[in-house]
DNA sequence: ACTATGGAATCCACGGGCAT
DNA sequence: ATGCCCGTGGATTCCATAGT
């Protein structure tokens, strides 16, 4: 193989196919077809600039040229610097766009870059790229440009000229592009590379496709930004590709001003929608270098939950991806003992089974993380009880009658045996209760006991410490103490199951089990072999529990205040919800609200 | 000017009914 | 027990108004 005679030079921008178009014709032939059968090449790769590596080492021998400059002009330059999966998307190949004015002139009818669709004008003349036939608005291939008639017989010369509108958003965005194409990375948001760049537009098109263009473009009617997930839609819609690209390079200017603009559209979305489109966007973090977008996409979300838009599930998703723990992580996370993960693991409501290579493990379940969070919190608090007994200066024993009546509450420790406490809690205790339980007024009745039962009435607000004078537990005490402790045997009580509670309080069994975790409603508890635990309550317990509480929409009706109002107050802690962590529902202790309308002037007395 | 409050509007999540 | 649907409660925001 030898050397053609004319070997002209490469122009500014040209395709490897206008290379060899130009080659044959300043050699004299009629077609291309002799060199590309030198080639070895079909002609559909002629039309797609596709050159193979035998090609183009033929190529080279032809024409005196070098190897790697003639690779750079072939769509394979691209191919191999973005990869398949974006040049699947952003590189066209089974048709062209061209620029009607280089094409007058005729030396460059086709040029490597315009193969891209993110390039939509000719940077030399300034003009919008044709990309169809303006005889019947079919799309062109190469052929056509090379005999310059479309199939239809629309001379490509008469084409309209259309310029670019100087100063629009969109003349910015080609010049951003063509800033792309010539160096290697161009400021953006952080400077980006070409391909950044197309990552970057290819994961945001998930998120903008089918909402309503930002960007007024004149010549679209349509005004609806396309999805070009799919590349044979693109193709067909490459005028429309247009409208995408520029609102994409709107979405991430003035950031991230027009970013959140373009996430409360999204927020439209149906939710079905939204949500894959949401996973498919979120792949774009998984490149470190946009940290930037990813934080104020995560702080678009948490504005949203904080705002109780947005799933809670949704929101959690950034803090902990997490699912489950085996021992070693745990033991690494929370800097445990291995006897410490032992206790974990003997409680089977933490645990889940999962199957891995065939094999059965039991892992701990994250969703109870929280409680080790908790755990290791208390850590640092604990204490024996033998430390309780000298805190408060009490028995043994005391000690022990203050957690069989739930006044203290043990803690347990990970790993450990025995009783211990919050060392915060006892000293609470102290402060509020030591003095009741070490006063003499309490000997009349029966001593520790009673005044367990009188700590007991205060802390559940049905008495206050004003009261706590002889002559009111003289008459008042007995009715209570019938009411609370009177027996600890159900014989003889009038009670109800948990089934009559949940009917009286008008709320989900899921809740009244919630109200017994949390200690608002103490149940008693009878085992049986055979089943699991029953609860029972004292029906005079609930039906004081009842008229002492009250819900807000009840409280409504029954006071002069605003619903908003009484949310107010409990949300910032004048007032109790004795639900708080337990039902959506606010119940309030209607002595406590009383008092609290009182002292503010809604009610007299 | 600043604070507290109420009303309207809006969202999500829960509770409860119902079907399975 | 579990899943689904629907009504409703609470949280939040914006806006207007009253009181200081």
């Amino acid at each position: 193989m030898e050397s053609l005679l004319f070997r002209p030079s490469l122009l500014q921008g040209e395709s490897l196919s206008n290379y060899v178009y130009r080659l044959s014709k300043v050699n004299g032939y009629s077609t291309s077809h002799y060199i590309l059968k030198t080639l070895g090449m079909k002609n559909h790769q002629y039309y797609s600039n596709s050159f193979s590596y035998d090609a183009i080492k033929n190529l080279a021998i032809l024409s005196l040229k070098s190897e790697e400059e003639l690779f750079e002009r072939s769509a394979e330059f691209y191919l191999q610097k973005l990869g398949k999966q974006l040049s699947n998307i952003f590189l066209i190949k089974t048709t062209i766009k061209f620029c009607p004015s280089c094409y007058e002139v005729g030396d460059i009818i086709h040029k490597r870059d315009w193969q891209l669709t993110l390039v939509h004008y000719c940077d030399s003349h300034k003009v919008q790229l044709i990309d169809m036939c303006q005889g019947c608005e079919s799309k062109l291939n190469f052929g056509a440009l090379i005999t310059g008639y479309c199939p239809c017989g629309f001379h490509l010369l008469e084409s309209q000229v259309s310029h670019i509108e100087t100063g629009s958003l969109f003349e910015e965005y080609q010049e951003f592009t063509y800033l792309l194409l010539e160096k290697k990375t161009a400021p953006f948001i952080i400077p980006v590379s070409l391909k950044d760049f197309l990552t970057l537009a290819s994961k945001t098109i998930t998120l903008l496709g089918g909402m309503s263009s930002f960007v007024m473009l004149d010549d679209l009617n349509d005004r609806e930004i396309p999805s070009f997930t799919s590349r044979y839609q693109g193709e067909l819609e490459n005028e429309r590709l247009k409208l995408a690209m520029v609102n994409i390079f709107w979405m991430y200017s003035n950031f991230p001003s027009n970013f959140y603009k373009a996430m409360d559209d999204f927020y439209q979305k149906p939710y079905t929608n939204r949500k894959y489109q949401k996973k498919q966007f979120e792949t774009l973090f998984e490149n470190p270098r946009f940290e930037v977008i990813q934080s104020a996409y995560e702080g678009y979300w948490n504005l949203q939950a904080r705002k109780q838009n947005v799933h809670r599930a949704l929101n959690e998703k950034y803090s902990d991806q997490k699912y489950n723990y085996t021992k070693k992580d745990l033991i690494k996370k929370y800097n445990l003992t291995r006897n410490e993960v032992d206790t974990l693991w003997r409680k089977p409501r933490f645990l889940k089974e999962v199957t891995r290579g065939g094999n059965t493990y039991k892992v701990f379940s994250a969703e109870f993380e929280h409680e080790i969070n908790e755990y290791m919190l208390l850590k640092p608090h604990l204490v024996t009880r033998k430390e309780v007994c000298k805190m408060l200066k009490i028995s043994d024993f005391l000690a022990m009658r203050l957690v069989g009546t739930q006044l203290l509450r043990c803690k347990e420790v990970l790993g450990r045996e025995g009783y211990f406490f919050d060392i915060r809690e006892v000293q609470k205790f102290k402060e509020r209760y030591n003095s009741i339980l070490h006063n003499p007024i309490f000997v009349e009745y029966g001593e520790i006991s009673a005044a367990i039962k009188i700590i007991k009435l205060i802390k559940s607000k049905i008495i206050s410490t004003d009261e706590l004078s002889i002559e009111f537990l003289q008459s008042e005490f007995p009715r209570y103490e019938k009411i609370w402790f009177a027996n600890h045997q159900l014989r003889g009580k009038q009670v109800y199951s948990l089934e009559q509670v949940r009917e009286r309080l008008r709320v989900d069994g899921k809740a009244v089990h919630k109200m017994i975790d949390k200690g608002v409603l103490i149940p008693f508890e009878i085992r049986f072999h055979t089943e699991s635990n029953r609860y029972y309550f004292l029906k005079e317990e609930i039906d004081l529990f009842l008229s002492v509480h009250i819900k807000i929409a009840d409280a409504v009706l029954a006071y002069p205040v605003s619903k908003i109002t009484l949310q107010r107050w409990v949300n910032k802690g004048i007032l109790q919800n004795v639900l708080e962590g337990i039902s959506n529902t606010n119940l309030l202790i209607e002595r406590e609200l009383k008092e609290e309308l009182l002292r503010r002037g809604y009610i007299l007395s």
